[in-house]
DNA sequence: TTTGAAAATATGTATACACATATTGAAATT
DNA sequence: AATTTCAATATGTGTATACATATTTTCAAA
């Protein structure tokens, strides 16, 4: 029998302790055996031990202190991936032509209210978007966007009428982190007009802030008629981040 | 001026390097410099670098190929992690008073209609239970849960009229892998009752099924008064991922 | 008994080297 | 011109070693 040779050793090394972990051999707070004891029994170098134990360790599936040895992590929380798309691409993958729909485009200040769900400090100059995506011509996702123009003055010269603002952002202009929040609401007067649902109809409320090292770049709220729409996350225990196909530029 | 201590050296290659993408002076595509050249603008070996890299790479900030060199991925979808805290911790984060009331416990067999939620076979011995989880007295969340009595009989035994059954299975079965669907859903008759909402209000669902190498161990779903509850996810470029608790106004 | 210094120990960081492997680009062959 | 061959090259994997650092244990002094 061949040595399959599909794992590098210090991944085998990985996945061994994984599994272990996971089928609850190795319950919370059991002792992972030391990186000598272990480079030992595989017969490698402790350089390689450690590779496989550190990884595991920003996984958070270990956790080690000198001296001490390395003990499984407490589970704290249960963590998931939530993948978030474009919604062009979400429309397409259900298989729907996609349409976009500018509603308005408003320059002016940042106003108290809108601190309710974004912190860009007050006063400062926004260009605001209301914009409709639709699948097979009907109503899929109502848009509400607030874009910096403090942090992104080219978006003054765009007018947003073929092009969504999000992938127009993500092209544009860099950021370093988002934070979202999801919530069900019920639908007002107006968001039910446009989405073409009854008033107090649920909804799913995604809001999403993006910003660029503390300074927010840009404020959405993406409302999607609940019943029609889902977000899927899965749990991932090791940090198996997918390859992206990439296109060059 | 004293060297700051604070940062590995392969750290301080490693967030050198995000910042160049995360500010845009390196976009997407962009060349990242050989590892013996980034060894020797740094004074160290090859191995520090290629440590920082690495971890660039599981990060998904940058692409490697052998004899092409590395260069700045492109943007993926936004993808975000999404910490789903045991509901009794976050209860107490929001300084209420926690309790719990099991609402039924049922012992019975899979059926048809089941399948909607859950992928356990048919026929297979379930107990279902049904929950109100309480914030300062009044209802904050309704649980319906499946526990597949095939994969974890232990469960037979359990009343679980003082303890909920989330944290237990945490304890008691080992699992592998969870997959999540978040859903904004309006409340039936049944459920607005026991959470003393108006029957039509929208609710913030979360149904999570928990299984071990394929074979699905139990099946929850939770479900929030909209409106009274907001999930929050974050994403940050490298690795680290903070978890917010969620509060509500 | 308490405090504190020192030894033991396990991990953390980094080096220098060796060889493997995938990909590129150019030279040689068809 | 199209294809194959081959060497050059950048990363991938792993070893052996060295010293640093945090923490526990031990043991002796106050």
């Amino acid at each position: 029998m061949p040595t399959e040779k599909k794992y590098a050793l210090h991944e085998r090394i990985l996945l061994d302790i994984e599994a272990r972990i996971l089928s609850g051999e190795w319950p919370p707070g059991h002792a992972v055996p030391y990186e000598v004891d272990l480079a030992q029994s595989y017969g490698c170098s402790r350089m390689t031990v450690s590779k496989a134990l550190n990884r595991l360790v920003r996984a958070g599936l270990i956790e080690r202190r000198k001296r001490a040895g390395s003990q499984v992590a407490q589970p704290r929380t249960q963590s998931a991936v939530l993948e978030i798309p474009e919604i062009e691409s979400e429309v397409r993958s259900m298989g729907a032509v996609y349409g976009y729909v500018l509603m308005s485009r408003v320059r002016r200040k940042l106003l108290k209210g809108d601190r309710e769900h974004c912190s860009m400090p007050l006063q400062a100059p926004v260009l605001e978007l209301v914009c409709l995506h639709l699948a097979e011509g009907r109503p899929f996702c109502l848009e509400n966007r607030l874009i910096n123009l403090a942090e992104a003055p080219e978006a003054a010269a765009e007018r947003f009428e073929t092009v969504a603002p999000g992938p127009w952002l993500l092209k544009q202009v860099p950021w370093s982190d988002a934070r979202h929040v999801i919530r069900a609401l019920a639908a007002d007067a107006r968001t039910a007009l446009l989405l073409q649902i009854a008033e107090g109809a649920p909804c799913l409320v995604v809001e999403r802030e993006t910003s660029l090292g503390g300074n927010s770049i840009t404020c959405v709220r993406l409302t999607y008629p609940g019943g029609k729409y889902e977000l899927t996350a899965s749990f991932t225990p090791t940090d198996k981040t997918k390859a992206v196909p990439s296109a060059m530029p």
